[in-house]
RNA sequence: GUAGGCGUAGCUCAGUUGGUUAGAGCACUUGGUUGUGGUCCAAGGGGUCGGGGGUUCGAAUCCCCUCGCUUACCCCA
């Protein structure tokens, strides 16, 4: 073929389009039972809405344009400037917490590879206008409810979380200085990713005094309520330093309050590319073969800021459909949703020209009543009907007959069961799935 | 942008000292079957062997180039 979908696009066949809108309807499901309300924007904005947020480095990796009139356009990345935008233009007028969820189309201009691709939806969860720890929790809870809602447990996927604000006061205390902090973000998100010798490597090429490195290579190791432990004995007796470590724990004592504790795992190799987390940051991953981050999340202090907004905190995460499929892929959790006709409508004797006005007439009726019918659209033998009623998926068969004409009678046969029985029309039409006795 | 792997039917793949008209399974269509589906049997449609060039009497097969897909790196919102 000379054309084909366009790279790293995909095209939605319907047992793929059913399946990706099983994920969407869980998506949708779990958002609304946690109390978020749907929003959506533009498929594009301004160049320099993500440019403001994400710095000049992030133009080559969009689609972007300039319109008839000289504007410069992109398709959306990422959903998080638009909410930002949106929020920021009725920050005084919404009411507080902002709860909102999105599930956006969004575009990135990268190499496609597992788990990434082109064109992708994300699902977006936020609460805006709360700075209690409780909202981080209330979001990485949401998350969770999903994996749960989907069949993961906590043996095939975990939540790794850890705190900005901790490992910001944790080098403020060891001398670190604020120009350095975003290098050693960089540095530490690497951790999981070397072996340890190159992870020290790394470390040296920071360029800091021998004790500062020793406390770089401890603090990646930290995991685990130990861990917390560790950060605790790390700040000493600095105060902002107790509060930020106290919250931490507060964050697990409040996700194991809400049942999701076994899913939870501190650990300080979570840092996260992105400049403007400012607290708790999250990441979840499965345990089996794919290793990518499943989802990922913080809180983000300044953002309305910079796009001109007032000063609101935020906390949210994203997740994309693609690595949410590769997973559901391999722990085999994607149900059969093979499309399924629920009455199929036969007519016994495909000469008789009257039978197939009833089908029709029977098989409308159904409809009209919200009942997923069809019938052969060939007058052909009664077994080419039932074999395409098969291939339909039909839960039942209701064969139109010589009874039907005199009697308003039909027969009505399970697929399941087999079991066929003749039934007045009426009572079919109201109850098609009444349970059959066997002649 | 860097490096590896792979391109044969809709899908998964066979196909070597280079040799007739390129194959299988699944899927699809039709028939076996004029009142009963799934199983089974049979037939059929579907391929410029990714594309171009070269070597050769002869290329899916050997050589060169190119395009595409894919995995990892870089990056990651």
């Amino acid at each position: 073929m000379k054309f084909k979908a366009p790279r790293g696009m995909r095209d939605y066949y319907p047992d793929a389009m059913a399946a990706r809108n099983w994920i969407m309807e869980r998506w949708h499901r779990v958002s609304l039972r946690n109390g978020f309300e749907e929003y959506d924007g533009p498929i594009m904005e301004e160049l320099d809405l993500f440019r403001v947020k994400s710095g000049e480095g992030i133009v080559s990796e969009l689609f972007h344009f300039a319109d008839r009139g000289g504007r410069e356009m992109a398709i959306r990345p990422e959903m998080t400037p638009t909410l930002a935008r949106m929020v920021a233009a009725r920050a005084n007028a919404l009411r507080k917490p902002i709860k909102w969820y999105s599930v956006p189309r969004l575009c990135r201009a990268e190499r496609p590879q597992r788990g990434r691709l082109r064109e992708f939806f994300q699902w977006n969860i936020d609460i805006l206008g709360e700075d209690d720890i409780l909202a981080d929790a209330e979001c990485i809870f949401v998350a969770i409810d999903f994996f749960r809602d989907i069949g993961l447990t906590p043996e095939q996927v975990v939540m790794k979380i850890s705190s900005r604000s901790v490992l910001a006061a944790i080098l403020r205390i060891n001398g670190f200085a604020e120009e350095r902090l975003e290098a050693v973000y960089a540095t530490l998100d690497k951790r999981d990713k070397l072996a340890p010798e190159e992870f020290s490597k790394l470390i040296e090429t920071l360029g800091v005094p021998e004790p500062q490195e020793q406390l770089l290579l401890k603090l990646g190791e930290a995991k685990g309520p130990e861990g917390i432990t560790m950060l605790g004995e790390m700040v000493g007796q600095d105060p902002e330093g107790n509060q930020e470590v106290d919250n931490l724990e507060r964050l697990f004592d409040l996700l194991g309050d809400m049942g999701v504790g076994p899913y939870c795992l501190f650990d300080m190799g979570v840092v996260r590319g992105l400049a403007y987390y400012t607290g708790p940051v999250f990441e979840a991953f499965g345990k089996g073969g794919l290793q990518r981050a499943i989802c990922g999340g913080g809180r983000y202090g300044e953002l309305l800021k910079t796009v001109g907004g007032p000063p609101m905190s935020g906390v949210g995460f994203g997740s994309s459909d693609v690595v949410i499929a590769d997973l559901l892929k391999e722990f085999n959790l994607l149900p059969d949703l093979s499309p399924v006709t629920a009455v199929f409508v036969i007519d016994a004797d495909p000469r008789n020209p009257t039978l197939f006005k009833r089908v029709l007439s029977i098989t409308a009726e159904l409809r009209r009543r919200n009942i997923t019918a069809s019938y052969s659209y060939r007058r052909q033998g009664i077994g080419k009907q039932f074999k395409q009623a098969n291939d339909r998926n039909a839960r039942r068969v209701i064969i139109v007959e010589e009874a039907t004409l005199t009697d308003n009678t039909v027969s009505v046969k399970d697929m399941g069961t087999g079991v066929q029985q003749p039934l007045a029309l009426e009572a079919v039409l109201d109850d098609p799935f009444q349970p059959l006795e066997p002649a």
